[in-house]
DNA sequence: TGCATATGAATGAAGG
DNA sequence: CCTTCATTCATATGCA
């Protein structure tokens, strides 16, 4: 299996038809894995062991191609963007005038990041009503019986395409260019 | 994926959703946006810091509607794309077949997944590394010197905790591995 | 009009 | 853990 999956399969593939395809390059979660992975940081799990890894990794194997290293990078990735999502918080409520015009802008134009920038959006449903603190590093994984096979083979991977949601469009008189971009 | 975002447009939706004016969705950049970021961008500055992304959004949002993470973005794209750009070309020009170091960097790969899960996969990236561009990574905007927080709590740097050669203890005989997530 | 292309946005994968 | 790169996905837009 060594050639099977070999660092990448370049680009030029047909269009991706998404689902069951086997993409070469990179993993491409499915909607049931996604969901999974989803629950368990829910429920607490951060950084999971290396054993949890695998174990997960294993389950999640049931509903498509995933290796262990997909389920750490997972689980890096979205910590990680969960955070920066979330340490910024501020000066968005101020938000800046930007428009001489009363319209509501909508202000919550939230910072990208204060430290880092990256989507905030994502909060909408995201924060449940999850103690926060608690997160349990260590979450144990209950061994237990049979899954329930929910063999949805055709994940149609519907990314979340969320989106700001600010919709409006500015018209603003002419700025009084203030702009110093010296080198401009 | 967060199974809570309203996906706005999930795959293969709309293709003109509202029908009329209000595009909202995702930033549309005006031609004078367009045009500083450019010319910042061919001042050499390629990865603006959270600060200067700020201080540059502002200053768009003079012209229209804008966030940072679209300016985050804005520049990401543009580095990456021209990046592809760049290398497509010489690719072009030298046709290299590149497939041969695959084989090695696969092994690794399947190190990580067998073994333990992380570390020696991450040499099998350095194979197309540039050259390094000369551009001016620190390009200064203003001479506003505004040090936000620098949080820089507990850094754990708890480094791998995948461990190389002590995996025997775990993956040998995997347990029945039914680890049955019960919030499931 | 329907495809081709440019580009905004998201995220897997690394690097450090 | 934070940053950055690479790739993919989705949509606005241009063109024949």
């Amino acid at each position: 299996m060594e050639e099977g999956f070999s660092g990448f399969c370049i680009k030029g593939n047909l269009r991706n038809n998404n689902g069951s395809g086997t993409k070469c390059g990179r993993w491409n979660p499915t909607t049931e894995q996604v969901k999974v992975l989803t629950d368990l940081f829910r429920s607490g799990l951060r950084t999971p062991s290396t054993d949890q890894i695998q174990k997960i990794s294993t389950q999640l194997s049931f509903y498509g191609k995933i290796e262990s290293k997909n389920v750490f990078y997972w689980f890096q990735n979205h910590k990680a963007r969960e955070r920066q999502k979330r340490r910024k918080v501020s000066m968005d409520e101020n938000d800046f005038i930007s428009c001489t015009r009363e319209n509501k802008i909508s202000t919550s134009k939230r910072f990208f990041e204060v430290n880092n920038l990256h989507h905030e959006i994502k909060e909408f449903h995201n924060i449940n009503h999850q103690p926060h603190e608690r997160v349990i590093e260590t979450l144990q994984l209950f061994p237990l019986n049979s899954f329930d096979e929910n063999d949805h083979h055709n994940q149609q991977q519907e990314k979340l395409r969320f989106h700001a949601g600010d919709c409006r469009e500015a018209i603003m008189d002419h700025p009084p260019l203030d702009l110093r971009l010296s080198f401009l």
